[in-house]
DNA sequence: ATGAAAGCGCTAACAT
DNA sequence: ATGTTAGCGCTTTCAT
């Protein structure tokens, strides 16, 4: 009824448990005869490891823990999947705790993944953490802490990001390409760093072309479908000239669909537009929207790539030799956004 | 540098380790004086409880084991982030595993969770899974089984499901109420089960409202966009009166209204559409389309709530008492769907 | 190539 | 109310 043991397997071949273990292990000063032997054994008697057990002795879990604000939300789900597969074909599983972007939750989540010893912490920063000393508990522990997405450059830790400035400035310049010239821009709030640097790939796309950049096509919306709508009215009531719109989240691009369809305005035709962040609706509206990809699934194998490094050179580390311990420089990944053309920017379709 | 332990604090302040370990779980047996002091002192040192530990002494993890397709997928997104919510609220954490729907990998999971000695698995069952021989080991080990979504009975397994034929009677009789009185029907592969009972739910409303039933309104597509495109085609080919579509899933009505639009026919006036899914896109694309909402979140939680409930069983059933081991039916939940009225089904706006 | 023995950090039965 | 003790199942050093 009881789990069956290594020592079940020994009593059984007449030997030791720590040649069960050796043998189940592959270490390599056991018989190929004897491993043979004690893995047929295993099988008949439906050994399965205890993991808790055998972490508590090695001190390693093969568990790393997620840290997310939902799951819900498409571009998370999608970089758990991505750091899900490429783990898992790793030899390691995924503890997945979600923040509800609070930062007390975020906190409790640190705190049992800490406790649940973890290999390492995969995590994208809540919005409204106060503080980050959880995650300097997590350096302090010398246990590996990867960001991905909302990072923080305080935690001196190795990330990886998208490039926006890069995404908005290839939004920008297909536009211009597609033969538009009064191109507008409903950004977001400038403190927050993304929509800061995708207003600045806008501005430089324009200069780089020799286009004019004119403040009045410029509009600091609030990232929702309604502000969209509002700030493309804005934006058609002081521009008679304006013939595109690069909308800083496709969710505000959508606002601004829905505005210049009611109004009877044709898309691509006489307004060319593009979004940012390619949500599952994009391709399903109309006009399809164009909009930039953040590979989210790339992101998460990235994320989980760089936690490997971190494990090896952890172990490389702790051979004992006296090498000053020098904090380098943690390697920041910054991933190349993907123009996805749809029939919304393409005049000539 | 080391971790510090529960004999770290007994040696700190001169009592034993069993004392400072019942403290700090609030066992009864502890003055309250001394808990005050043993906790001020964990927290002093930093202590964080080992959980591997525990969990190896105590043989519960307080982790369960999640098993689905991809979280990459929206509908396991949400019903991942129900029960991540509701299971932290009780003290649980989440292993995940995703199949991407192949019996192999599932095969793997389940094994996996197993030597974590996981609580309990909560799983969706890949599409392509060959044998249930693994969920069969997960019950052998008394280790208990929630299933959600797709489920298979011969488990006899608690499960929570949305309700199909209820929610295709529902559209339906929707699409009735709205005035339409030739309704044409999508359906899917009729070897799977949610597509034929999605199919009886839209004939027995038909049938409930004295409207004939014909079989040229009924077209079996094959569940994809472009499939609901050409299946409207037939179906408008062939009945020239028709005036509302129910599609077995969101993606098919998108295709189906697709090609509505392209032939200028006008919706809701003309025809009348609804689907079944909410999607994320659903809401979006014009004119937004009317579904039927499977409670990704709820079904989540009750999914966890049917793991609670089997753990309550266990423990009862370990007291000792001589009761006659009888399997008794387990407790299945089929939860309402719920209908979602938008643009496309709505003839008086 | 194999085995003996110690111990990872904790809990829980049993004394006191 | 507190302490002693044993041991969960495994890995790993050291001896043979």
């Amino acid at each position: 009824m009881a789990r069956t043991t290594i020592h079940d397997i020994a009593r059984e071949l007449n030997t030791s448990s720590s040649t069960v273990s050796k043998a189940l292990n592959d270490h390599p000063s056991i018989s190929a005869a004897t491993k043979e032997l004690i893995k047929a054994a295993a099988q008949n008697l439906n050994y399965r490891q205890n993991r808790l057990a055998s972490s508590l002795r090695s001190g390693r879990t093969n568990i790393i823990g997620i840290l997310i604000p939902s799951s819900e939300i498409g571009f998370f789900g999608g970089v758990v999947h991505g750091i899900e597969k490429i783990a898992r074909s790793n030899g390691y599983n995924i503890l997945l705790f979600q923040s509800s972007d609070t930062g007390e939750y975020e906190v409790e989540g640190v705190e049992t993944l800490l406790q649940t010893s973890v290999d390492g912490i995969i995590a994208s920063i809540a919005k409204d953490t106060p503080t980050l000393d959880h995650f300097f508990d997590v350096k302090k522990r010398k246990v590996p802490l990867i960001l991905f997405d909302r990072v923080k450059d305080e935690l001196n830790s190795p990330s990886v990001v998208v490039d926006d400035y890069k995404g908005a400035f290839m939004a920008t310049e297909h536009l211009i390409q597609q033969g538009y010239t009064n191109i507008a821009h409903i950004s977001g709030p400038q403190h927050i760093k993304i929509f800061n640097d995708r207003l600045c790939g806008y501005v430089d796309a324009l200069k780089m072309n020799n286009l004019p950049v004119n403040d009045d096509l410029i509009q600091y919306g609030r990232n929702s479908i309604e502000s969209g709508r509002f700030s493309a009215e804005r934006l058609l009531g002081r521009n008679k000239d304006m013939d595109a719109i690069f909308a800083v989240e496709d969710f505000t691009a959508l606002g601004a669909l829905q505005y210049l369809k009611q109004n009877g305005i044709k898309m691509p035709e006489k307004i060319g537009m593009i979004g940012f962040g390619n949500e599952s609706f994009s391709p399903y509206v109309t006009p399809s929207l164009s909009t930039i990809d953040q590979q989210p699934a790339r992101m998460g194998e990235e994320a989980f790539n760089l936690f490997l490094e971190a494990m090896a050179k952890k172990t490389a580390g702790n051979n004992g030799s006296a090498v000053e311990e020098v904090e380098e420089e943690p390697k920041k990944i910054v991933l190349e956004p993907v123009l996805i053309v749809r029939e919304s920017s393409v005049k000539n379709g």
